[in-house]
DNA sequence: TTGAAAGCGGTACCAA
DNA sequence: TTGGTACCGCTTTCAA
């Protein structure tokens, strides 16, 4: 069906070397033979066989992206930013999702593996280093993206999530909210590292930090706002409650909004709010949401970067760290000195 | 680095042929002979080299998946539910996003020809066929999803669009809009039909279809949100405003409500307002946002189903068309009679 | 039950 | 400047 380097070099009297060259821009083709070929192969519409070009190459001009979630808004946009990197520099890409499930995550770096991608790109929800070493062993790179893993030397491009967490709890304060909770996340470094920061902030600003007004997800199987939701109720159960809540991400945050609004408290007067993430529609939510952005695009398109890079080198290079510098973005969930304004 | 037939073969001394045979499961081999072959490829970690199988069976087990924008949560649902079926199929998936740009669409799908993936599956931005033509052109095969195309007889999995502008106006006729618009979308069949569905329930109910009620997204390098918000400023400049707007998709009801808000008009009293795709966070926007579900997973998952039959028969089976039966999900911004409920 | 040989569609090396 | 030959790692065919 399709046309080969065969036809093509059978048409014209001359070998499939010669024509192989042309394509590759050899300089020892004479420009005739040159001419005929680039006809022939426009004429035939000859593409060549990246299955044949991958067996002798060892090069599938394929990429892998491992997310936990792609319908989260987040991981999303690093998505697109990623696809138009690839795009650009003509590889393709082959995304899978994790489901935020560990054991899941290992069987498609495994596949992804097995499939001999060029380079695979993870955000990981691992806590063992077990599916990266496998990676390595394999002679294959990677750069993890968003969470970072303890424990290994890798190429990580990511938020500075300490920033996050004290960004955002200090604007809470400076708000006025006295008694400032955090929702956290699970067990990955990105909600490690904005705990970690809320603590700073806290410490900074003179306040005790007061472990009752910490609260992990443990609803681990459920969504992030079914979790930020009951997350909430426990806090909203308190003697006293808090005034200000700092949410590991929006989604996280959407929940706890809802169960402070179902119990029939203000926001922000009564609490106010503030998640991470600033997920495109964190503006039309019920009421427009605070959060910390983390410029998600840019960071999937830097990982990319930072992917084909490695995959070009002859020699590992060092692992590298990109960390994306987070941006406070107030709307009115948190905003409760000044006059609410009208975003 | 990586192990191949050869090796094992040498080490068993057996051929290449054996080893190969024992990976397919072929039934001329004795047990024993078997048991040494697996035993090897254990130890070995033995897995095939993808390109090769690849060059000499000519499937490179991984689908292709174009849409308009990965970000619109729509979409990624899809994307979701194609993984999903993708993957206990043991089938690669390859995404790209057009952007809802139509050249980029072309470039992407040329693209994916020239990887030559097994079967691909668009949900087009185009107005034309000639992609596709090129598609059939080429003996590969294809699934339109959720949006047809006119003029060409296609696998299409998809939403009855004409039931989704049909219950989403009655449902507004029902609730006392008496003055119902119609923000549409662009030149898609989901488009043109749930347009087709707003009018003929208008004339069901015996209302006057007024076409300056109907504004269309004009706009269209922006958004679909900003979109929705300046259509529906048109829609306030009105001599007589409408008191219940049908949008095409949740995204342009986002901004649409937004322009209604700015405006100091309530929601739904005195515009009551519905999208469609029901995206997850409807429920939590500044008002909850009545809408038309799709499925959308399943319809991903329809479609990933339909594109696997459609690579494994022999002769390309005549085309077929699975439509998804959309369903109502009324929330605050459109109930205007019954008192609002708290979800 | 096993395997030798040919071939899938390219690329690399080196001689002509 | 051109091309013969070997080879990438696997499957298929057919004879032993």
């Amino acid at each position: 069906m399709a046309a080969r380097l065969k036809d093509i070099a059978r048409d014209l009297g001359v070998s499939v070397v010669t024509v192989s060259k042309v394509l590759r821009n050899h300089e020892d083709i004479s420009a005739e033979t040159r001419e005929r070929v680039l006809k022939r192969i426009e004429e035939l519409n000859y593409q060549p066989n990246p299955a044949a070009q991958a067996l002798v190459t060892g090069k599938m001009h394929l990429v892998g992206l491992v997310v936990p979630d792609l319908v989260h808004a987040f991981f999303a946009q690093v998505a697109k930013g990623v696809s138009r990197i690839l795009r650009e520099k003509g590889y393709g890409l082959v995304i899978s999702s994790s489901e935020e499930d560990p054991e899941l995550e290992r069987q498609e770096i495994r596949q992804m593996l097995v499939r001999r991608l060029d380079v695979l790109m993870i955000a990981s929800t691992q806590w063992t280093v077990e599916s990266f070493r496998d990676i390595e062993k394999q002679g294959r790179r990677y750069v993890l993206v968003d969470r970072r893993l303890l424990g290994i030397a890798a190429n990580y491009v990511g938020t500075d999530d300490i920033a996050v967490g004290s960004l955002a709890t200090s604007h809470l304060i400076e708000n006025g909210c006295r008694r400032v909770a955090h929702l956290g996340g699970r067990n990955v470094s990105t909600a490690l590292d904005r705990l970690q920061g809320y603590r700073g902030a806290l410490l900074s600003a003179g306040m005790p930090v007061d472990e009752s007004l910490v609260v992990s997800g443990s609803h681990s199987d459920d969504a992030a706002d079914v979790t930020g939701y009951h997350a909430m109720k426990e806090l909203l159960h308190l003697k006293e409650v808090p005034d200000g809540v700092f949410c590991y991400n929006d989604p996280m945050a959407m929940g706890a909004m809802r169960a402070i609004l179902d119990a029939g408290l203000r926001i922000p007067e009564d609490i106010a709010i503030i998640g991470a993430g600033n997920v495109q529609y964190a503006s039309d939510l019920r009421v427009p949401l605070s959060s910390v952005d983390q410029d998600s695009e840019t960071l999937g398109a830097n990982s990319a970067r930072l992917a084909l890079s490695l995959m070009e080198a002859k020699q590992p290079p060092p692992p590298q760290e990109i960390l994306i510098r987070p941006k406070l973005v107030p709307r009115q969930s948190s905003l409760r000195n000044r006059p609410v304004s009208s975003i």
